[in-house]
DNA sequence: TGACGCTTTTGATCTGCGTCAATGCCGATG
DNA sequence: CATCGGCATTGACGCAGATCAAAAGCGTCA
């Protein structure tokens, strides 16, 4: 193989620049794609003064299954895994949050999830107490957040299938194809590029595979000419094998 | 074997009359189960005027994926199951709803599983639009409606982990452990027993396994004396072992 | 530049669960 | 009561993916 998956992933960047909020929400990058969507300028102006720009290194953890949860997120840039462990070392990535996505539309005391940069990332970030208050005031931002809570309910379901009754290169497939299509919702990303900047393990843990299947697969499908692995991630050769497979 | 699981299970109770709504909200049997704790005797009344029981027979569809969802559902008596369905015709079961469980807490356009009447079944319904427009009128609804969506969303996790990183006796441990929990809320229910009124298909389905592995799993527990086989379902002879394997 | 550490890749082997194939059990039906 | 049909159970066998082990790539840093 000439070609490794992963290289130095040291920009959050989404196309967008780092600080992608800057200091007014009506200039962020995200806000078409978040539950800032739900509110006109009045409204942003005032959630604007609850919000403070959080920025995580590589790695860094933004919250811990258990915690309270103090504040809640809107990633602006870069990815972030979400994971549920157990007792023995075994790990679930339920999901990955990419640029516009919320942590804590569940309004709920504690996470039942941690969260971890996987590149450096930048959030916008609410204390949630404020974020409540705000919310109380303001019925429609409820009620996006049931719209953006029922989606993930969805996408959590459809996780099922794939988790209960893919198999591996159908699990490798789907993946790919929803991240493709999750990016070409980010601003700025270079279209027929999935990036891929969670390592191997993660994917693993995603998928419910281990890392050496997870390798194994990637690789079988560039030997295959289904696709071929760039830095950062892969880029699709037939795309009709992978829409074929996926779920 | 001198026992099977399943039996006749040819009442919906679940120690409740078969109508349990009957024509009084205030008397439902689920209401402190479900949405409907969220209103007060006024609410109640006018939410009354739009519901109507629905009885449907063991086996009875509700409604389908992709079918437009026309009406929602509260279940009063009996067991569901939720299914989606791959092209070539694997399932996986997203979950069972039971007494006091709501279908259609998304308020989207239409369903992204179907769900079928595992026993006879009776189900409170309103028409969608009805409904909606309550709940617009009504935001302590939609907080309630979020806060059950958010129940479902942490089940959901739940249960890709152990899709994706339980072994079979850790599935069915957890899976008996989760019914178990799930029956105690429900009013009328024998403590003890553990009621299983949906086939081993069924629950293999939902725990991404075969049917061949959920009996075989079942009924070396049963060998290996930590839970008997019984008409309807099972009971636990050692508690201990359910709690260390489950999730 | 070279040694170290981390991740990914690759190969060899193993095994948990799936697949295939009977057989058994029970309720329903005439 | 005998037959039938739908599950559930049980056994034999196979394989997809896990496990174990090693090597290779690549970034970092002295």
């Amino acid at each position: 193989m000439d070609n490794t998956a992963r290289f130095s992933d040291h920009d959050a960047h989404s196309g967008c620049a780092l600080r992608s909020r800057g200091d007014d929400c009506r200039f962020c990058g995200v806000r078409h794609l978040s539950i800032c969507q739900a509110l006109n300028v009045e409204e942003l102006v005032q959630l604007e003064k609850m919000a403070s720009d959080s920025v995580f290194e590589e790695r860094a953890v933004l919250f811990r299954e258990e915690d309270e949860v103090s504040s809640v997120f809107n990633v602006t840039a870069g990815v972030a895994r979400l994971i549920r462990s157990l007792p023995d070392g075994r790990r679930q990535v339920t999901g990955f949050a990419l640029p516009g996505d919320f942590l804590g539309i569940s309004l709920e005391k504690s996470w039942r999830y941690s969260a971890e940069a996987v590149t450096p990332l930048v959030a916008c970030r609410f204390r949630r107490s404020s974020f409540e208050t705000f919310s109380e005031k303001n019925p429609h931002l409820i009620k996006k957040m049931h719209e953006f809570a029922s989606q993930e309910l969805n996408m959590a379901q459809d996780h099922m299938v794939l988790l209960g009754r893919l198999t591996a290169e159908e699990k490798l497939a789907s993946f790919l194809v929803e991240m493709k299509k999750r990016w070409a919702r980010v601003a700025g990303h270079e279209p027929g590029l999935i990036r891929l900047p969670m390592g191997r393990q993660d994917i693993a843990d995603y998928l419910g595979l281990t890392i050496e299947t997870v390798s194994r697969v990637i690789n079988q499908m560039q030997r295959d000419r289904k696709l071929v692995i760039v830095p950062d991630g892969v880029r699709f050769v037939d795309q009709n094998y992978f829409d074929d497979l996926a779920l």
